[in-house]
DNA sequence: CTCTATAATTAGGCCACCCTAAATTAGGTT
DNA sequence: AACCTAATTTAGGGTGGCCTAATTATAGAG
């Protein structure tokens, strides 16, 4: 009912142009969009009048199309997924300007929020920051897990470790008994003092410093 | 003459599916091709004839199809794409399983060689070692990525740290001890599951998932 | 105010993909 | 060997996207 239907990717390049060529608040000339889409404008006509069919554009028949609420969403959704790939492309991965651009051009189409999302936060932006476009995004669906030292670990759960700040003699003690990153361990009892933990090796009793050097994740 | 035009989406697709079910020597039947597809019987039909034209596919009317040694190769280039693609998703992003696999099955369409050789790469994955499956990849540029995973990192090599990602409570707990992005960082041991590390702030061991998140330049 | 050059649209055609409904074929049953 | 059923293909229809050619509208020149 939404018009949610995922739009192809014609239709999302062309709204891609319309906005790229929107200077100003002027209307977007077809002759413009088929020069820089390289259709002919007779395809260009056609598509923009589908687009307008969708509420996505406004098309004024000999006047040009200028982009809606909705398109304009659509439009910054897009170019941001568009920056977010190319940057991925060029800075971490190494691909040439050139054949990021491409590639992220097609690539763009195909993105979830979500991954859209957890690589723009790879990338060291914080979506969160990135207020206006990260408009689309209401509800953040990411409940991240959490990390916590088995100092402040609930009695009773059972947590991965991740994380162990050593002291060598204290890493090497505790990875003697299968107490190293990766592992699972269950926090049986703790009174802010001794804290007992029990693994598949067996069951320990640590002191809180030692217990805050641990980090596990629910 | 080498019909290198760039298959569409949907042709990728009944190629890598009929890959899929080509168990043994076995030809593979229309209507299996229908229900893995979720297309109908007569789709696949015109589908798998398209192919045939190509000589990606010997098809025998009544009598179903195999992939021939052009198609194979198709295939596999697509299920590579498929496979790095979707480590890439869960492994470093951190998206989940069911998303990652239809993400990954869409952009395989779209990577080029390159970046396949690059994601690879970064992946920790030497391509060169995947012989067949990199068999299609004659010309290599390569060009190593700059950045890594510190999972993917070799023991006893420095780097400095570019970003970490992860949800902020992990960025914070590492921050503390001087893990943080433009510092600098050795690793000292890695057995694929600890990773032993080393700032000016002390040593520290994580495990594989939290060294994937950080990732070095060399 | 008409006239014309240019821009834009419509008309009509082609192909890839998808469908449903109507043949057709293969292969086991009797 | 004729027959039936399930699998398969063909026939025919629709849509999106692309095109060329023909038509029509606009806006600026005279």
């Amino acid at each position: 009912m939404t018009g949610m239907d995922a739009l192809s990717e014609s239709a999302e390049m062309m709204i891609k142009n319309i906005n790229q060529l929107a200077a100003d608040e002027k209307r977007v000339r077809t002759s413009d969009l088929a020069t820089k889409t390289e259709l002919k404008p007779a395809t260009v006509t056609e598509m923009i009048q589908r687009l307008g069919d969708l509420g996505l554009v406004d098309y004024e028949p000999y006047h040009g199309v200028h982009l809606t609420k909705q398109g304009q969403h659509v439009a910054d959704v897009i170019e941001h997924r568009f920056n977010i790939l190319e940057r991925f492309l060029t800075e971490i991965l190494g691909v040439d300007n050139d054949e990021a651009s491409e590639v992220a051009c097609r690539m763009e189409h195909v993105l979830t929020r979500d991954v859209e999302h957890k690589l723009t936060t790879f990338l060291g932006v914080d979506p969160e920051k990135e207020s206006d476009l990260f408009c689309h995004k209401i509800n953040i669906e990411d409940s991240p897990p959490k990390y916590l030292p088995l100092s402040n670990f609930k009695e009773g759960k059972t947590g991965t470790i991740k994380l162990i700040f050593e002291n060598n003699e204290l890493a090497s003690i505790l990875g003697k008994k299968g107490i190293i990153p990766g592992s699972s361990l269950l926090l049986k009892k703790s009174n802010n003092k001794v804290y007992t933990i029990k693994n598949n090796e067996g069951e320990f009793s640590v002191d809180r410093d030692t217990a805050s050097k641990i980090i596990l994740q629910n």
